[in-house]
RNA sequence: GGGGCUAUCGUCUAGGGGUCAGGACGCCGCCCUUUCACGGCGGCAACACGGGUUCGAAUCCCGUUAGCCCUACCA
């Protein structure tokens, strides 16, 4: 029986939640359900000038939108509470920790005081640039064993020879020569310790067996290793996970359409969606052991993908994420859904009080036809907005749609409309036929007329949809102009 | 400069010695249609390059090229 499997995902807060992070982040997620294991949410702050509470929150915020729910970690909303035995999830806390390992290392020799300043690392470096060499620390403060009687900077003794291995689940076995990597800093000068140094000690104190990250901290891994030996610790599995680019193969941002979590959920997508279309990004899931043979079977669901997530099946390659694709995933989805999954989403779409009331007022029938003709929208923002016309009668009006289709010749039709009184489906049918076929009207002139008067445009749900949503006394005020 | 990683349609990918190189998104065309859509059918489109190994290479090996990452008292 092996462990059991923790991972974590440690974001430091920066204001936004990445999406290539949130990848990541489900990446984890989906090996620790896969195996009834923990994920934790850890808080990278040892930058402080970033990391205020404000930002914390837009992660927790943005972790619980996409659906991805953390064992351990911070307690949402609440700055100084943690859930889970290892906290506090928040690196800027654990300082004390942090401290007394560096000062193990120091007693046991196996790091030292480098009273190099960093003036003359500065001038050592520009030099070798100048000379086209590589420039790496060369260890001369290695074997002098100051005190602390002046402030250093603290290095941690590396291996001279030979080669470290990664043993990376996606990437296969990584060699790096131990000659290239120099005795680097676990602590400043201030006493502080760098990045490389916590990420170690907090992954061995909380217990992590899977480290998953971006695979932009390949070429750090060897240098961790060598400190998880220092600290006599056993090593974790590493999977280290391609990033996601955009169209030009730059790293995703702002200017590729959406780069932040949020910014996702403002367009409409379902977090469901952003959740298979991340997960398709860089793997391939094989349900029953064979990946997808049609569109039908690209829609998994959460289930499905924790039962065949594999570290080892995810791409080695960087990926280009295509906003396409999740337009795609999410109609697709929201087809599926039934009325009362979707309401909750284009409530937060409208967010207006006034929107919200008249929402509220209406009965559910009303409700489930209302988001019933509208399922084949490609997002939910889209489908608030499609909506609207209900609750305001228009502002505007298309004028060539107008001068198209309310013309003299629809008039009497349009009068005929406004005296009908039975609004079900096949009666309201029944009865424009028959109108139509007394004027000599196609069902387009007219339902195009009707649409203009509605909503100001030509675009609306099916005709007999809208006016049964409208309802009858809508129906003839919106007329009332036009007859 | 050094070290490392990567390379199949435009994009995401399947395939890992013998396949017409398969699927999905997008795109194009046709059909359906009361609008926008949905849906149905069809089409275009790829093994980065060069050498090996082999009867046979997209698949294995070696180079080249290109891109990315690291090379901080940033994270």
């Amino acid at each position: 029986m092996s462990k059991p499997v923790v991972t974590r995902f440690a974001p430091s807060p920066t204001g936004m939640l990445h999406i290539g992070g949130v990848r990541t982040a489900l990446f984890c997620w989906l090996y620790a359900r896969r195996h009834q294991g923990t994920f934790i949410l850890r808080v990278e702050d040892t930058d402080l000038t970033r990391s205020t509470d404000d930002n914390i929150r837009i992660i927790e915020e943005g972790m619980e939108w996409v659906g991805l729910d953390w064992d351990e970690g911070p307690i949402p909303g609440e700055t100084d509470r943690y859930k889970g035995p290892h906290g506090p999830y928040r690196q800027m806390l654990r300082m004390d920790l942090y401290r007394a390992k560096i000062k193990e290392l120091l007693d046991k020799g196996l790091a030292y005081r480098c009273r190099c300043s960093r003036e003359d690392l500065d001038a050592r470096r520009a030099e070798a640039e100048k000379e086209g060499r590589a420039f790496s620390y060369d260890g001369r403060c290695r074997d002098k064993a100051y005190d602390d009687s002046v402030p250093a900077a603290i290095r941690l003794k590396m291996p001279r020879e030979g080669e470290l291995v990664v043993e990376d689940l996606v990437k296969g076995p990584i060699a790096v020569p131990a000659v290239t990597l120099d005795d680097w800093i676990i602590a400043r000068q201030d006493g502080t310790p760098t990045y490389n140094f916590c990420v170690v000690v907090d992954d061995v104190d909380m217990g992590v067996t899977h480290v998953v990250r971006g695979d932009d901290h390949v070429a750090n891994t060897p240098k961790q290793i060598a400190l998880y030996q220092a600290l006599g610790y056993a090593l974790p599995a590493f999977a280290h996970v391609p990033m996601i680019l955009g169209k030009d193969k730059q790293k995703l941002s702002k200017r590729h359409g959406a780069a932040s979590i949020t910014e996702f959920r403002d367009l409409g997508f379902l977090p469901q969606a952003v959740r298979l279309t991340l997960a398709k990004l860089g793997w391939t899931p094989k349900v029953g052991g064979k990946a997808a043979e049609s569109a039908e079977e690209e829609i998994l669901t959460d289930a499905q993908l924790i039962e065949c997530f594999e570290l080892g099946e995810i791409q080695k390659a960087a990926a280009v994420f295509d906003l396409d694709k999740l337009t795609w995933v999410n109609q697709k989805l929201i087809q599926r859904l039934d009325w009362r999954e979707i309401e909750p989403h284009l409530r937060w779409q409208w967010r207006r009080r006034d929107l919200l009331e008249a929402w509220d007022a209406r009965p559910d029938a009303w409700k489930e036809l209302a988001i019933g003709c509208n399922k084949n929208r490609a997002n939910l923002h889209d489908m608030a907005e499609t909506l609207a016309f209900l609750f305001a009668r228009p502002a505007s009006f298309d004028e060539a749609a107008k001068a198209k289709f309310l013309t003299e010749a629809v008039k009497p039709a349009l009068r005929e409309v406004a005296a009908l009184e039975d609004y079900g489906h096949d009666a309201l049918k029944a009865a424009i036929e028959a109108i139509l076929q007394r004027h000599g009207l196609k069902l387009k002139d007219l339902a195009q007329a009707l649409r203009v008067a509605f909503t100001g445009t030509v675009v609306s749900p099916p005709i007999y949809d809208t006016m049964a949503l409208l309802g009858r006394d809508e129906v003839v005020a919106r007329l009332a102009p036009w007859m």
